[in-house]
DNA sequence: TATGAATGAGCCTTCATTCAT
DNA sequence: CATGAATGAAGGCTCATTCAT
C-alpha cells in the first residue's frame, strides 16, 4: 500500500505530507468501512486503524478519538445528503409537484447510495443533530404559508407541524426502505408516492 | 447477545420473599430512569443497583444482564405504546376522521408520557424490531385497499407504501416533539395536523 | 456418626436433631460428588447444598467452609483407604509374600472403589498430608530393616528410600490405573505384578 | 478451556522491539515464580504482571490468559524433564545396570533442579498428561519384553504392568524426595537405591 | 509522522458469607 | 435450624490513550 518516498537526497518534507493526508484518507475510509459495520459504539480506534493497515498509535496524529473521526464522516456523507426532504423553494412559474418529485427522488436516490451510514447516523442522532435540521423546516414552513396565502394550500394546516411531520415522512421513509428493509425497494415508485401524499396532504392545486 | 430477549415474569410472579420482588420492581424502575439518563450503553449495572438502593451483586438475582433488564424495561413500556400508528380498522359507521384522530391523539399522548424512554428506544432499535411493525403495516394498507376499492380514496396511491409514509410520519413525529424538542408541543394541535395530513394525503371522502 | 441424645420431653427436639443429622449426611454425600465432578477448586458450596436438595444457607449450620466439609469427606474415605502400601508387619510364620500379596489387593481393590475421590485427593495433596505418611512409611521401613538383619532381604538396599519408593509405586500404579487410565484395568494382574516386583526388588527369599 | 495450549514460540521470537521480548521473557520468569509460589489456581494475572514489573493490561499482549502463559512455563520446563524414567533403551553392549543408574540419576537431578514447579505440575496434571506418558512407557515396556526373551529378566512380570510401576516409582519418589519432604535427600543415594529396586524387581541378570 | 508496546481506569461477573424471617 | 435474598470483596478482561524510538 505505502509507496517508497524517495531518497533522502534534500527532500523528505514533500512525500511525507502526501503520506499523511494518504494515511488520513485511509483512515477515513477505513472509519466509515467500520461503523457501517459495527456501529459507533462498537468500533474500536484499533479496528479503524488495522482497517487501514496503520498503527493504532497513528491514529491520534489524524484524530483526536473516535467522535472527532465520526464527525468527519458525516461531514463527507452530508455533502450528499444535504436535504432531508424536497424544498418547495422552486423558482416561480415552475411545476410545484415536479419541483417536489425531482426533490424527492434526488433524497432518495442519495439516501439509497448512503444506507448503511445512514441507518447508522439514525442512531447516534442526538438532540444537536434535531436542531440542525431546524433550518430546513423553518425554510419549508415558510414556503407551505405562502402556499397557504397563495390559495395554493390548505388553509388549516399548522405549517410548522405540517412542514415536519412531511420531512420526517420522507426521512424515515427513506430509512425505512433503505437502512431496515431487506427487500429491494423501487425508488422511483417511493418517490411518486411521497410526492402524491405531500401533494395530497397540503391539497395543492394540481 | 444472550438468550430470552424477555425474561418470564409470569413465573417468578410470587416469590419466596416479598422484598425479593419489591427489589426486582425497584430494579426495574431504577433502570429505566438510568437508561434514560445515560441511554442504553453507558448504562452501568453498578449504577442501576445503586439507584435502587442495592448492591451491585444483587442485581444479579434479578436479571442475567443488562440486556435482559433493558427487554423487561421495554415490555412494561410497550404495553402503553402498543399502537404505532392509527388503526383504520374502525366498525363500519363510525366516522374515519374521527376514527383517525382519536387513534393518532391517543399514540402521541402515550408518546409524550414515555418520551425519554421511547427516545431510548429509537436508537436501540434494531432490525428485528422493524420487522414487528411489518404486521401492523399490512394491516393499515389493508385498510387503504379498501377505502380504495371503495372509492373513498385516492386510487392512484400504493397502498403499501402509502401505510409506510403515514405511519412512520406520526411516528417520527412524535419523535421530533417530544423526545428531541425542548419546546413543549401542543399535542392536540400536533394530533390536528397529523390527521389532517392523513386525511388530505389520502384524499379521504370528508 | 453422633448418636442422637434423647429428646427433650416432648417437643421438636428430637425431629429437628433428626433432620439435622440427616441433612448433615445429605450435605456429605452431596460434597463428595460435587468435588469429584467438579475438582474442589470449581466446587461451590451452593453446588453441594443444591446436590443435597438444601439452600446452600443451611450449609453454614454444618460446616464452617468448604475446606472443613472436604477434610470430612476425606476422613470417610480414609477409613478405607489406611493403608497406602502392603504392611509387612505379618505375623511371624506367615507366608510372607502371601502377606504382601493381599495387602496389595486389598489396596488396590479399595482404591478402585473410591478412584473419582482417589484421584481428587492426589491433586489436593498438600504438603500436610505428605507428613502423615511418614509413619506408615516408617513402620515399613522397620519391616525392611528387620528382614535385612535376618538376612532375607537385600542387605544394600536403604530401608527408608525403599519404603518410600515401594509404597509410592503401589499408589501410584493405582491412581494411574484406577484414576487416569480409561480402560478397565485387572486389579488381580495389576496386584500381582505389584507384589512381584515387590518381592524381587527386596530379593526376598521366596 | 482455550484452544492453544501452547503459544507459537518460533514465529513470535523475532518481535518488533526487543523490549517486547524482554517482557515477554519477564512475564514468563514471573509467571514461574508465581505459580511456584502460590499455585495455579490463587496466581492472578495482576501479581504475574507486578512480578514482572509491568501493568497487568500489558500482560494480555503477550498471553491470552493464565493458562497460556502456564502452558509456556510447563514448555520451558518439559525441556529439563522429557524423561520420566530411565529409558532402558542403550546401545547395546553397554551395562545396563550403569545406564538404569545414570538415567536414575539425571532425572532425579533435574527434577531437583525443577522441584517446585515439579510440584505444581502433579497437582495440575490432567488425563491429557498422563497419556502423553503412554509412549514413554510403551517404549519401556518393549524394552522389559526384550530382556525377558533373552532370557535376562524375570519372565513372569508383565512387561506393560511393570513399567508403569517402575515409571510411576522413580517420579513419585523424586516428587516426595523434592517437592514435598523438607530435608534434603542424598540424589546419588536414592539413584542408587531406585536403581537397585529396578535392577532386583526385574531379576536383571548382573 | 509512524510504530506498537505499555499503561491503567473501568466494568462485568462470581460466589463465599451474612442475616432477617 | 432452614431459607434464600443481600452483600461486597476480588479478579478478569477491554481498550482508549500515551510515549519512547
Amino acid at each position: 500500500m505505502r509507496s517508497s518516498p524517495l531518497p533522502a537526497t534534500g527532500s523528505e518534507a514533500r512525500p511525507r505530507r502526501a503520506d499523511a493526508e494518504r494515511n488520513r484518507r485511509a483512515l477515513l475510509a477505513a472509519a466509515r468501512r467500520v461503523f457501517e459495520r459495527d456501529g459507533f459504539v462498537s468500533a474500536r480506534i484499533t479496528d479503524i486503524a488495522d482497517e487501514a493497515g496503520l498503527a493504532h498509535g497513528c491514529f491520534y496524529s489524524h484524530f483526536p478519538g473516535k467522535e472527532e473521526i465520526f464527525a468527519a464522516v458525516v461531514a463527507e456523507v452530508s455533502e450528499e445528503m444535504l436535504h432531508p426532504g424536497p424544498a418547495l423553494t422552486a423558482p416561480a412559474g415552475s411545476d410545484p409537484v415536479a419541483v417536489i418529485e425531482a426533490a424527492n427522488l434526488a433524497y432518495l436516490e442519495a439516501y439509497r447510495r448512503n444506507a448503511r451510514f445512514m441507518a447508522l447516523l439514525e442512531q447516534v442522532a442526538t438532540v444537536n443533530d434535531a436542531f440542525l435540521r431546524i433550518r430546513l423546516l423553518t425554510r419549508n414552513a415558510r414556503a407551505i404559508r405562502r402556499l397557504q396565502r397563495a390559495g395554493l394550500a390548505d388553509p388549516d394546516l399548522d405549517p410548522d407541524l405540517a412542514s415536519l411531520a412531511l420531512s420526517v415522512m420522507v426521512s424515515r421513509s427513506a430509512y425505512a426502505a433503505f437502512a431496515v428493509g431487506r427487500e429491494p425497494v423501487d425508488t422511483a415508485r417511493l418517490a411518486a408516492t411521497l410526492t402524491r401524499l405531500w401533494v395530497n396532504s397540503l391539497r395543492l392545486a394540481t
